[in-house]
DNA sequence: AAAAAGATTAACCAAATGGTTAATTCTTGT
DNA sequence: ACAAGAATTAACCATTTGGTTAATCTTTTT
């Protein structure tokens, strides 16, 4: 992706081991597919990284600070509700669409192994009390229905990332034997995830 | 759970095999753990499935047709859409209250081999059709606002899935370290999301 | 009761896999 | 040019694991 780089060889382990590992998960994935993807010998990934176990969590933690803070600061903004929301959806899905393994990965470590991942993102801030105290305040100022914030934001979440997740399962049960519209689908849910959600919160100008 | 039947080795095996399967995923789980499981000599294992795989399908297939087909009929019903949507959210999370570790082990699972999901599937009805076109039908009347009907069962899903399936994240990021909350918000989750839903489709009778 | 068929087990096997080691090549400071 | 340190590799190792086998125990059939 960059350039001035050579061939950082650390920077080669991590690309590939990022490829592998999305692609194939912690317990699927094998250092020699590894190593074969970044075109060094199995010795080098532990000279670089101790173990496997090493190696995937300087991808992960990686994966996971770069995802969240990003996105969650535009609804910070200053613009009205209906537009800080619609933005927040078209970028998300964007970002799903350019990573659209990564739901299922993050949901499947999470899963397997979700000590580790509360003790390493437990501190790592991404405090949502300042977006909960946004919308609180748009329900004072009778812009939005009154509802527990955190419901909006599961909501949001997973209506966005869950036809990713999902997408073989989906896939089938939408479209039966005609897959390739579901693509096509999930882009528009740009904007129909919009409308659904603005038309269930946002309360009429009186 | 069902009596009569004394100490059936094969259903000791289905059963245990079950148990490890959803815990630790077809990849995670081992043969030996299945077979301490049920309290038999992992050869028996080979014995009555041939392998792994074997097993592994007659676990995963009986768990999906078991979970679809129920819950998808009461939308057929002749109540009123409001009633019957309301209905099926309450089912659903009843259901995924009971079967809590069940959304992250079938998104694992339909990632991980997806053809294999497919062709299992595509056959096997679950033909949401009927549904589709109970709601096109609602929106002609004038009930609920035009929408793709496909867009509502996915956000439908999502919304009442996703929680589940990502519960390690959401619990952090909608909780902080106070975790015990999230049960609490889980089991609202078939009030809140009526109201969301309902807010978004219902149009107000003239 | 004897034989045949079915169920169960302990011991074993081959392949896969994460990790190590010792030797070799490359780079760099002097 | 050369020694020291870093980078890289081929070969190896120990463990895990799905699967097999041959023998033993149990049940059914005749």
């Amino acid at each position: 992706m960059n350039e001035i780089k050579k061939d950082n060889t650390e920077d080669k382990i991590l690309k590939a081991a990022k490829t592998i590992f999305i692609r194939k998960g912690m317990e699927g994935a094998r250092m020699q597919e590894i190593a074969d993807e970044a075109g060094i010998n199995k010795a080098l990934l532990h000279y670089y990284f101790r173990s496997k176990q090493k190696l995937f969590e300087a991808i992960f933690v990686n994966l996971l600070t770069q995802i969240f803070p990003n996105i969650t600061t535009l609804l910070l903004s200053d613009k009205p509700i209906e537009e800080k929301i619609g933005l927040f959806i078209e970028k998300y899905i964007d970002m799903l669409l350019q990573n659209p393994y990564l739901p299922a990965f993050v949901l499947k470590e999470i899963n397997r192994d979700s000590d580790f991942f509360e003790k390493t993102f437990s501190n790592r801030k991404i405090d949502l009390n300042l977006i909960f105290n946004m919308l609180e305040k748009e329900m004072e100022a009778g812009n939005i229905r009154k509802m527990n914030p955190r419901d909006i934001m599961a909501n949001l979440l997973a209506m966005c990332i869950f036809p990713f997740a999902a997408k073989p399962m989906l896939k089938l049960l939408l479209f039966g034997e005609n897959h390739q519209q579901y693509d096509q689908f999930l882009e528009e849910r740009k904007s129909t995830i919009k409308e659904f959600v603005l038309n269930s919160i946002v309360l009429p100008k009186s």
